[in-house]
DNA sequence: GCTTCTCCGACCTCAATGGTAGGATTAGCC
DNA sequence: GGCTAATCCTACCATTGAGGTCGGAGAAGC
């Protein structure tokens, strides 16, 4: 698997969020029960989102969160990242000194690890599909919906070899 | 992380065997040796790819393993099936009954969780990448190699939206 | 001051990863 | 025929992280 639960109820949460915005805060413990999901659980899930500033939170009564900006401003790359940290295809692909950069350790004496080439092709695909998504595709997605299982892919712009 | 050492330890085992391909068989040790990895573990690994038909192994004294096939004909998603089994974004992705079919089991009473969109476009780009790449290309890279880090991406039909 | 929220840290359990140990089998070679 | 080099196979084992719980401390409306 490549993402955790953190990755599902983070975005199912921001989803529900999106929803109902620009409306007044939505406490946790509603969404907790309406998407079926362990409320204390949930409670360290939005923790990361408001970290890294994708949701605001309203402490005390009739309090509860909100999204930080509107729906097309939100895309998933942001998100996973918040939720699950940077995605990385392998362990040996990540810079340990510096988080965001991304790099095979395994470059010894001029030639690097044949599988370099792979993994970054893998988490180059990976990239992309996050940034193009936005959660108000998410939200459309969800609400007028899947009746009919469309195409599931981003437009891709006419690609000559499938 | 997306991939295990599994697929790592297995991948540059295929690399290796492409390296000296059409010769005498390579035994495991020789190549354990080379690359710094556990024996007995890559053991295991190497019966994953044998079990898959890509890889020949001859048993008994200069035994040792070669490839099935030629590097071309050899596509990275079958590789990355037999070492990893298959590769869903969340364990929600994958069919119970049936392992090879992937699909969201959220899909209830109509309307399915807003996550597959995501998790469909995230598996569609490790797919592509992994169909992309042979085990030809992965060979020619760490021989004339990654002196000059061109671009590792493959070769995309000229992405309107970047 | 009660209630309803967010916030925060400690704790727990389970499964998979990554690896080891030890042997059985097969086959070349002297 | 026996030695040796290799594949094969199964059981075991330690560590880690995922996934989740618990209990309580602030904050704010009423």
């Amino acid at each position: 698997m490549i993402f955790t639960t953190k990755a599902e109820y983070g975005v199912r949460l921001l989803v529900e969020l999106g929803r109902q915005a620009n409306e007044s805060p939505v406490a946790l413990k509603a969404i907790a029960e309406s998407e079926g999901l362990p409320l204390a659980y949930l409670e360290r899930i939005v923790a990361l989102l408001k970290k890294a500033a994708i949701v605001e939170s309203t402490r005390g009564a009739h309090g509860g969160y909100r999204l930080a900006r509107s729906p097309e401003q939100i895309t998933m790359d942001e998100v996973i990242l918040a939720l699950e940290g940077v995605v990385a295809p392998m362990s040996c692909f990540v810079d340990d000194r510096d988080e965001s950069r991304v790099l095979c350790s395994h470059v010894d004496d001029g030639h690097a690890c044949a599988t370099r080439l792979l993994w970054t092709r893998v988490q180059g695909g990976v990239t992309r599909a996050l940034q193009q998504t936005t959660l108000q595709e998410l939200v459309d997605f969800s609400t007028r919906g899947p009746v009919l299982p469309v195409h599931l892919t981003p437009q891709q712009p006419a690609p000559a070899a499938a």
